[in-house]
Formats: structure tokens, C-alpha cells, sequence
DNA sequence: CAAATTTGTGCAAACGTTTGCACAGATGAA
DNA sequence: TTCATCTGTGCAAACGTTTGCACAAATTTG
């Protein structure tokens, strides 16, 4: 099972190893008749030509790695996806590892990547340290990072993230803009930075429309339940005091909890109140109402996340980014027609 | 930004490249001073192993291959997540292709695996012709097949698939062992091999446990559609000829297209009909009612097949496997009590 | 005290490529 | 004919490691 080598066909083919090489890569200098002997002896012993030597010699990998908090979670499932549409159609492979949210994790398998001399870095979902900031900055390598909170500098460092706060200004809108008049927003604080975005994003869109400040409601709960108990949790709660239009959750698994209360209270959703989630996940297509949600741009993060890296391998100028979520209008929403703007 | 190499450690500390690379091993034979001094200055330099020049060097890539249909989907996301888990205990690397079910592109992906002189290959779901097979056996490489319907033959080649035979089974066990008398299956021709297995250990299990032929009707739809709507559509032609008290369908989704038809019907499930999915995606949990289903091992799949394949590499004796499903009780299934066998 | 062994280190080859430079022979220009 | 240019090929170094072998110095043995 010896692999064959430019070797084996220089000496098969009476020639030096160089000329084999050339002779492969298209070197015009090469004569026909050498050139067509070569690649027929290439095919003929089945040679592969060894990308790791190569690498070595080039002294570039042409791989990249990525860092995910989670492989199994669908949301980053879909952002892998369009990472690895756009390799695919480079020359460029792609590592893939697991951070399952542990920062020591994260740095262990950047510098694992950094041995295998990476060209660039993908790391979604960072939770670095300021020291293992400098540390990665140390190595010099181009990194983006995906969802980031914090604002990261550096020559080599780019964040794509997704804008939640717009997220929760469409939110905002798309109700009022049905004619909704009392708002509630159910958060939660395990994903801090990203539920505080939303919340303000829709709680200041509702005050640029004049929406006076007691028809808002803001709770946001710090248990570590289930997101679908939360939402059940959270709901139950607020209607107790309070008797909004309009819900608007921090993502799709607590609406779907908040649908599930008012089921049990005989309201309609959404003739009674209206819901809406976060995220579209596949399950918010198939939940009774279906469910009104801010989809993100899951698969174009990805996709711009690479191409960012890749400019940034290539040496060309690349730029920051904030990717604009969207409303995904379902059967979870509808007018309302009972209040004052009537 | 050079990079710094074991020859910059051998000259800043007066020894050879060969005491460097022995002392940053570890090698008994090297005096502890010049380790000591070895190591400290490699830390100060900031030096990192290149990994590139080890493989090269010793032949041995240690990363693996790893081709799936598709990575936004969240069944292979669990089992991407299986095999992730048993290689990060490990020293190897994980590159990550789609092949998005195209037989062409699965072959492409693993030759430029192959290039990279990967250690050896996972494939999810291969399709390919008799001649892609034997250019793959021409490489020699280990290769590991995941839910490969063919049985394949091969030194270096082994296959690690879920029984849908036994799901089948036990879903009719199931069922009947709940006192139902009327059955039906619902399939989809979309994918062949698991859908005749399905439909297969269904029917045999109920023959063998006395159900009278014309008590089981299947039913397979050829369209194109979405699940939801096959699932949809599939019920309403059963129910215009048949009441079968509990159905079994290739999926959850079709079950969830299943549950919404039988809805409109103004019938309750599972006190007039059980229905049963196949795969427990995460939204079974979440439909009302929430869906009795056979659910796979998913990330078990990925670790036997990793565990599989470091065998395969190290030489080891690695047999193939067939894992068992199994049953998830929830709310979409009951004991009949109106049937014949009461 | 001589011989045998052990200890610590270095030399050099090897892994499989690519590529700058040199050079021989062919071709063209004056 | 003589020089200049072009064409096709080979030599050898380089990329960053590891490791078999050699060998001098230190240590043990008889």
C-alpha cells in the first residue's frame, strides 16, 4: 500500500523530479510530448499529489478552522452550512470542533488549529478572557468572530453578528403596525447581551410611536429552565396582573411555552393576543397557531463570515458586519381591533 | 510574523535541532538542564509545534474525513456531534464536507480528503455507483459507512447503520400491545431503502403477533411534496376508505401532517386514533398532542462509527453494527379499549 | 588502571513538494 | 560565422520535523 509519488513517475518517466512537477502544475516551459507522457504515467500509477507536503513547502494549509458551541444545535447547523458553501467552492477545507460553551475549550482548540497552521479562524459564540484575547492576537492568525457582543479590535479580527436590536424594533412594529396597544416582552438573562438587545430594541421602537410607558411591560426571568417552561412560567406571571395585546418572546421555544398557557386559559391566540417569537426554528412553522417570528439570516452569516476570512487570508480589506434579521409573518398575529387606535 | 521553529530555540540555546526536538519530547536521554532550558525558551518564543511538518514527517495526517448530505440537518447534526465528541478525546482533527446527496460531489470531497492524506473517512448516507465504490477501495484508505442501505464488503470498510427493521417492530409492538385492531403505515418513496424497512418490520410484526391481513393497509405516497403535506394528504385518502385505529408514519413530520388532517376531522388522538412518528426530531416534544415516536440513537451512531474508525487506523479489528431504535412514549398514542381483542 | 558500558549530544537523511538558478542545445539576428 | 536569445530540463535548496547512527565524555566494572 506504498503511495505513489512525483518520484515514482520521474523515475518511470526518465525525467526529473522537477520536470514532473512542472509538467503537472501546466509549466509552459514543459514540452508537449514530456508533459503528455508524465500526466498519462500520473494516471496510470494513480497518483495523488500530497496536499500535506505541499503545504509545507507553501507554507500555507489552505484549511481553515471552526470553533461552534454546538454542532447539534440547528442554528448553527444552518450558519456551518453556509460556511461551507462557500469553502466548497475554494480550494480550502474546513476543521471543524466543538466548544460546548467552555472558554478553556475554546482557546485549547484554537491553539490546536493554530498547529496545524490554519490559514484562518472562525469562533462563534466567543466567550474569551481578555488574556486569551491577547493570546489569539498573539498568534496573528485571521479570525472572525460570529455573535459576538463585545466590540473586538485588532488587524487581523473581524465580527459578523446578527443586529438584535433591530430584531426587536421589527418586532415592535410589525404589532403596533396591527394595531396593538398594550405590549409585553418576556426575556431571559442566560443569553445576557442578546436579550438585552431585543428588549430594547422593542421597547424603544414602541416609544418612538408613542406608546405611553405603562402599556410596556418588561420581565425577564434568571431561572435555568427549559425555554418552553419559562415561556409557560413567564406568562402565567404576567397574566396575573396584566392583560397585554401583544407578546413579543426572546425566542421561539418560550413562545411556543407562551402559547401553551394561554391555551389553558381559553384564550385564542391570536383573536384574544397576539405572540410572536425569535429565531424561526423549524418547529415555529409547525406549531397550532403558526408561529409570527424574526427570522435570522442564519446560512448568509456563515456566508459572509467566510468570505469575510477569506479576504482577510487573501490580504484584501474587509469590514465588519451587522446582518439585518426579518419579519416572518404567521398565523400568531393578527389586527387588533378592540383598543383606543382604533 | 515569522514563525518561530525548533531551528530558532536550537540556535538561541546552543544545541542542536535534533536535542530540541528530543527535549520538547520528553526523551529520557537529554540532560535536565538543557530540557529546562530548552522549554524555557520555547515558551518565551512563543513556539508552536508545526503540525504539518509532523505528518509530513511521519506519514500520518491524524485528521479525518467526514462527509454528510447535509449539515443544517438536525439529524446529522446530533451525529456530527457523536463523532465530534470521541475524536476530541483524541489527537485528531475533524474536516467537515457536504455532499448535498450528490453522488458526484461525495467522491470529489473524498479525493481532496484523499489528498490531504486523511487517516481515514466517515461517509453519511453514500450513494455511490459500483465504480465510485471501487476507486474508493483503489485508495485503501479506512472508510466508515453511515446508514448505507447496500451491504458492502471491503478490508478497510465497514458500515454502521440504524435498524429500521427492528423501529418498524417495535413500533407495531407497540401499538398492538395497546389493544389496537385496526392498523395503517404511512410511507414516502423518497427514500427507498428506510422506508421499506420501516413499512416491512411494521407489517411482520403485527403478522406475527396474529393481526389479520386486512386489518394493516400501507400506503406510500411518490410526491415530491413536503412531509407535512404527504403526512396531510396521506391520511385524508386513508380515511376516506379506511378507520384504522392507529397509524404509524415513516416520520414525524408526516405524523405531525397526520395529527393536523385528523384535527379537522373533529377527531381526538389518541382517545379515537394513536399516531406514531419515526426519529423524534426535537419538535415532537412540542406538538399537541405530543408525539409518540421511535427515536434513533443519533449521536451514538457518530461515536460508534468514530470509535469504529480509530480501530479501523489503529490496526484493530472493527466489525460492522446495527443499532437499536427505540420507543418514545408520549401523548399520541393510548390503549384501545373499543376494539374486538378487549 | 584498562576495558566496558552508559550518558548526552550532533550529523544527516528522510518525508514530498516547489522553484530559483544554471546550463546545454536549438534558434535567430547581424 | 559569431554572438544573443530562447527553450527545455536538471540540480539543489528549502519548508519543519523526527530518528537511526555515530561518537566523545563520563561512569561503572573487573
Amino acid at each position: 500500500m506504498r503511495r505513489v509519488s512525483i518520484a515514482d513517475i520521474a523515475r518511470q518517466a526518465n525525467v526529473s523530479v522537477s520536470t514532473v512537477s512542472r509538467a503537472l502544475k501546466g509549466n509552459q516551459r514543459i514540452s508537449p510530448d514530456v508533459r503528455q507522457r508524465v500526466v498519462r504515467l500520473a494516471n496510470e500509477l494513480g497518483y495523488t499529489p500530497n496536499a500535506i507536503a505541499q503545504s509545507l513547502q507553501q507554507r500555507q494549509s489552505n484549511t481553515i478552522g471552526l470553533v461552534v458551541p454546538d454542532v447539534a444545535d440547528p442554528f448553527w447547523g444552518e450558519v456551518v452550512k453556509g460556511i461551507e458553501q462557500v469553502l466548497g467552492a475554494t480550494n480550502k477545507a474546513l476543521f471543524l470542533s466543538a466548544s460546548h460553551h467552555d472558554a478553556t475549550r475554546q482557546l485549547q482548540v484554537i491553539e490546536l488549529f493554530y498547529q496545524r497552521r490554519v490559514d484562518g479562524i472562525i469562533i462563534a459564540d466567543a466567550q474569551l478572557s481578555t488574556t486569551q484575547l491577547a493570546r489569539l492576537e498573539q498568534l496573528g492568525a485571521p479570525v472572525v468572530f460570529l455573535n459576538q457582543q463585545r466590540e473586538l479590535q485588532g488587524e487581523q479580527i473581524r465580527t459578523i453578528s446578527i443586529d438584535n436590536r433591530l430584531g426587536g424594533r421589527m418586532a415592535a412594529l410589525h404589532l403596533w403596525q396591527l394595531g396593538h396597544d398594550h405590549f409585553a416582552y418576556l426575556g431571559s438573562t442566560k443569553r445576557p447581551g442578546s436579550n438585552q438587545q431585543r428588549a430594547d430594541g422593542f421597547v424603544s421602537e414602541l416609544k418612538a410611536n408613542g406608546v405611553p410607558e405603562r402599556q410596556i411591560i418588561v420581565r425577564h426571568s434568571n431561572d435555568l429552565h427549559d425555554d418552553l417552561d419559562l415561556g409557560y412560567m413567564l406568562t402565567k406571571q404576567l397574566f396575573e396582573w396584566h392583560r397585554p395585546t401583544a407578546i413579543f418572546c426572546y425566542n421561539d421555544i418560550m413562545a411556543l411555552g407562551a402559547l401553551a398557557y394561554i391555551n389553558t386559559l381559553g384564550l385564542q391566540v391570536p383573536n384574544d393576543v397576539s405572540v410572536m417569537g425569535f429565531d424561526d426554528v423549524q418547529m415555529a412553522r409547525y406549531s397550532t397557531p403558526a408561529l409570527t417570528t424574526i427570522g435570522q439570516p442564519k446560512a448568509e452569516l456563515g456566508q459572509v463570515a467566510a468570505r469575510t476570512l477569506l479576504d482577510l487570508i487573501a490580504g484584501q480589506m474587509a469590514t465588519d458586519c451587522l446582518l439585518k434579521p426579518f419579519v416572518v409573518s404567521r398565523a400568531s398575529t393578527s389586527r387588533y381591533t378592540k383598543g383606543d387606535r382604533q
